[in-house]
RNA sequence: GCCGCGGUGGCGGAACUGGCAGACGCAGCAGACUCAAAAUCUGCCGAUGGAAACAUCGUGGGGGUUCGAUUCCCUUCCGCGGCACCA
């Protein structure tokens, strides 16, 4: 018999698959299934993690496919990138050279894990065919308002003197040089987010098909707060100051103003006041801090009085204004109005500061007046000090005081939300460049569609300094006005890679098109994404920005989906001795490695063995052998039957064992496709199968005179189909072996015999005050009065309840009886 | 602090609607084959007591509902993840 020889099986099958174009996918009027695993970025290797990922969406791609759907399973690359550009900027080498040879690479290593993708479908983020799509997506952004350009405080890192994403502040520090990082005014690109903040956190709710957990740090992310608006007048002055607070019940309770710090009425207000130089101080100091230091909950409250006062606009009451560390300029209005007696922070502002405390709620199981040490009391009660409004709930309070608010003019209800606007540019050369001239006459223009793809020159020098490297291209540089034809200046900032990765999902659905990001009818087939499957760490920003292009796209009228993604897998971690595989820690398992000492086949069959998809994966070298050993068991089992003949032996009348044999077939069946098709749960499925090859060997064991061949020749056909999608090449050379032609990739998904399934003779457990004291075998359709009699009257049940009083029998069909004596 | 997830043998994990806890795999032990080893095959494999039959305990801890709880409820401890001065 030949050794199950993987090395040699595997390259056939990827040869032939790839001569046969196997996995190429045309709209047809089949039902369709879109599965997609994230794209990698191309950094020239793979990892465990993967070849998970990629498993699993292979394992459902295969599945579907032999389900009957037309399956859409595309790769591509998330090709734009730091990187690349810090690898151009070390070793002097081109960005696009190292991408594409990385791109290379990776793509050879993921052919050698057999993985179904339509190639001719792949996208490189960075390739202008590409890009140009990206550009003309921000310019339909820009005609409507949604990519925007304004000044605000950005990250910004003094020793690389760039901007920094928010990613990559790492604890409040560079990633690349570890230097603290600042804040710096700058004029950015940003997408208006916010705009869509009520639509994505509402759509929530019918991505029924993603976990929980991933929708609720979503919600939290948006983070929407109801409340009111409020304006307080400042004294002696004609200026409002405007709060939003989610408490306009306390509003009695306001016993101080906060201004942010950065707030525009403070340099105003305090101008050629005693308290300016004081205010100037503070401001300056908090200006130097990151935001981590100064929003950290450890850092103490500190501010200042201004020298101002406001009136309360329902009380009348004069209020001091104060600035402090602890309000943020952008969230709600940048000032709130403090309530120390029903908030924590005011109220650790205000002991500190010796402000007075008025509590306005008092909670029902207090009896007289409310006593606050050094906690805010947050909860419900009865109004006092709040004139008007003393004895109603505060619940009421809360919507008559609003209705004041709103009929006196001074304020009005409203949300916030704790989504901040998407700031996309960045300072560097390796992304797609934003296609905007700015000209002396005419200001800010786009670049017309007509001239797009706005390409990345290649005159440049990468010095990992100051300005965008953009800068530093004569080309590039040199622009005309779209609009007057004069001189003008380019943008030299490229777009965050998120916003490539935010549709590229919709390209595959169209890739070669020149004249659209993709046709509409072609969006409209494949998309929403039927199954996505990627890492939890993308849970909110490239999955919030995805729906976010999506639903600006579909109000484009490109598309008619407003959700991207249907069904959303997260997939654990693969780590190994507990800890995520990482170089520094030195416990990386290479994939190639594995590939080479055991084959695709048991690599993929591992990773989806030993944990659920879901969880993290701890890596173990004995498992892979496990895995390993199942497989060339297989191979065994098949050849062994094959080469015997044992499929041609005939038998007159099937044995109760052949019933028991059909049942295992068929009930694995079941199991498999439940397993598969439900949840997910590659790892049963598995030991399914595993069970079934048990009982494959066991039936052979016992019965080696009179095998049943046309049965023995169904369940190991079952293996073989069942294993195609997690172990393609092996069961692919197994059914060509048996059947001579054909392949089992092309097969339909076995469906189980529902008279197979039925046992007729089942196993009943027998209780006494719940503990097991016999089994018998009875008929599957005895009757629940049958059941209990059967027992009853078992010797063994009789001797052991010896005389006791029985007080109660619980008889359930086909599981157990239980007996409950006294 | 708030939100979410999890805790089951030596290990990874199973038990789907409350019904035999530990499927399947790994590791381990014993045996068969072999001059020997590898490979393969067979059996055992939660803890305690017992020669055994068997008994008792056992799904982080405590309590509850139930004839019956890994599963439902209350409470508590531990671990992981996310957000974090968001007014």
């Amino acid at each position: 018999m030949s050794n199950y020889d993987f090395k040699e099986i595997e390259t056939k099958w990827q040869n032939r698959w790839q001569e046969s174009n196997s996995f190429k996918t045309v709209e047809n009027d089949q039902p369709k299934y879109y599965v997609l695993e994230m794209f990698p970025y191309p950094s020239g290797k793979i990892h465990m993690g993967h070849v998970r990922n990629y498993s699993i969406g292979d394992v459902v791609a295969r599945y579907k496919k032999m389900e009957g759907f037309n399956v859409l399973h595309p790769m591509g690359w998330d090709a734009f990138g730091l990187p690349a550009e810090n690898a151009a900027i070390k070793h002097g080498i081109h960005p696009d050279g190292w991408t594409k040879k990385n791109i290379q690479e990776m793509k050879e290593q993921l052919n050698t894990l057999g993985l179904s993708y339509d190639w001719e479908r792949e996208v490189a983020t960075c390739s202008p065919d590409y890009y140009k799509w990206t550009q003309w997506l921000f310019l339909q952004f820009y005609n409507k308002g949604l990519a925007y350009k304004k000044e605000s405080r950005v990250n910004w890192c003094p020793s690389c003197e760039t901007v920094l994403a928010n990613e990559q502040v790492v604890g409040g520090e560079c990633e690349r040089c570890d230097s603290k990082v600042g804040k710096k005014l700058l004029n950015q690109w940003y997408f208006k987010i916010t705009d869509y903040a009520e639509e994505l956190l509402k759509d929530i709710e019918k991505l029924e098909g993603w976990p929980e957990k991933v929708k609720t740090m979503q919600k939290n992310w948006i983070g929407k707060s109801e409340g009111a608006e409020i304006d307080f007048p400042i004294e002696n002055s004609d200026k409002k100051l405007k709060v939003f607070t989610t408490r306009p019940d306390t509003i009695y309770g306001a016993n101080y103003m906060v201004l942010a710090p950065e707030h525009p009425y403070v340099t105003e207000l305090v101008a050629g006041t005693e308290c300016e130089g004081a205010v100037n101080a503070l401001i300056e100091k908090l200006q130097h801090m990151s935001d981590i230091e100064r929003t950290s909950t450890e850092m103490e409250k500190e501010g200042l009085f201004i020298g101002h006062y406001c009136i309360n606009p329902v009380s009348g009451e004069r209020i001091p204004i104060y600035i402090a560390n602890y309000v943020l300029i952008d969230y709600g209005t940048g000032a709130i109005m403090a309530v120390p007696a029903h908030d924590q922070r005011d109220m650790d502002f205000a002991r500190k500061y010796n402000i007075k405390i008025t509590p306005v709620i008092q909670p029902s199981d207090v009896e007289g007046e409310l006593q606050l040490e050094d906690e805010a009391y947050d909860g419900d009660g009865i109004m006092v000090n709040s004139q008007e409004f003393n004895g109603l709930s505060n619940e009421e309070a809360y919507k008559k005081i609003s209705e004041k608010i709103e009929a006196l003019g001074v304020g009005n209800r409203t949300v916030s939300y704790r989504l901040r606007d998407w700031l996309l540019s960045r300072q560097r050369y390796w992304g797609t460049p934003i296609p905007i001239v700015y000209c002396d006459d005419c200001g800010t223009v786009p670049v017309k569609e007509e001239d797009l793809p706005l390409e990345l020159p290649t005159d440049i020098e990468f010095k990992g300094k100051g300005l965008s490297p953009l800068t530093t291209s004569k080309t590039f540089m040199e622009a005309t006005c779209p609009k007057c034809g004069k001189t003008a200046k380019r943008e030299t900032d490229t777009m965050d890679t998120f916003v490539d990765s935010s549709w590229y999902f919709l390209r595959y659905a169209d890739p070669k098109n020149t004249e659209l990001p993709f046709k509409k009818e072609s969006g409209n087939y494949w998309l929403s994404v039927d199954q996505y499957i990627g890492g939890v760490e993308h849970a909110i920003l490239h999955l919030l920005y995805a729906r976010f292009f999506t639903k600006v796209i579909k109000d484009l009228q490109l598309i008619d989906v407003d959700e991207p993604f249907k069904n959303l897998l997260t997939q654990g971690m693969v780590l190994k001795d507990g800890a995520k595989m990482s170089k520094s820690k030195g416990n990386v398992v290479s994939p190639d490695v594995i590939i080479e000492k055991y084959g695709a086949d048991t690599a993929r069959l591992f990773v989806l063995f030993a944990a659920p998809p879901e969880r993290d994966l701890e890596w173990n070298d004995q498992g892979v052998e496990g895995c390993f050993r199942f497989l060339n068991r297989v191979w065994r089992l098949v050849m062994e039957a094959h080469e015997n003949k044992m499929f041609d032996s005939v038998v007159t009348s099937p044995s109760k064992e052949d019933k028991n044999l059909k049942y295992m077939i068929h009930n694995t069946i079941k199991r498999v496709s439940e397993d598969i098709e439900g949840r997910f749960n590659f790892n049963t499925a598995i030991s399914a199968v595993m069970e079934l090859v048990n009982d494959l060997y066991k039936y052979k064991e016992n019965n080696k005179e009179n095998i049943n061949g046309e049965l023995y020749k169904e369940g190991v056909s079952t293996v073989i189909i069942l294993l195609a999608p997690f172990a393609p090449h092996m069961t692919e050379e197994l059914w060509s072996i048996i059947n001579g032609e054909g392949s089992v990739h092309q097969l339909s998904w076995p469906k189980y015999d529902p008279q197979a399934v039925v046992k007729d003779e089942v196993e009943v457990v027998i209780q006494i005050n719940g503990k097991v004291k016999d089994k018998i075998v009875v008929p599957a359709d005895l009757s629940k009065e049958d059941l209990e009699k059967l027992a009853m009257n078992n010797e063994k049940i009789q001797s052991l309840i010896n005389g006791a009083t029985v007080v109660k029998v619980v008889a359930v069909p086909k599981k157990l009886v239980n007996i409950v004596v006294k």
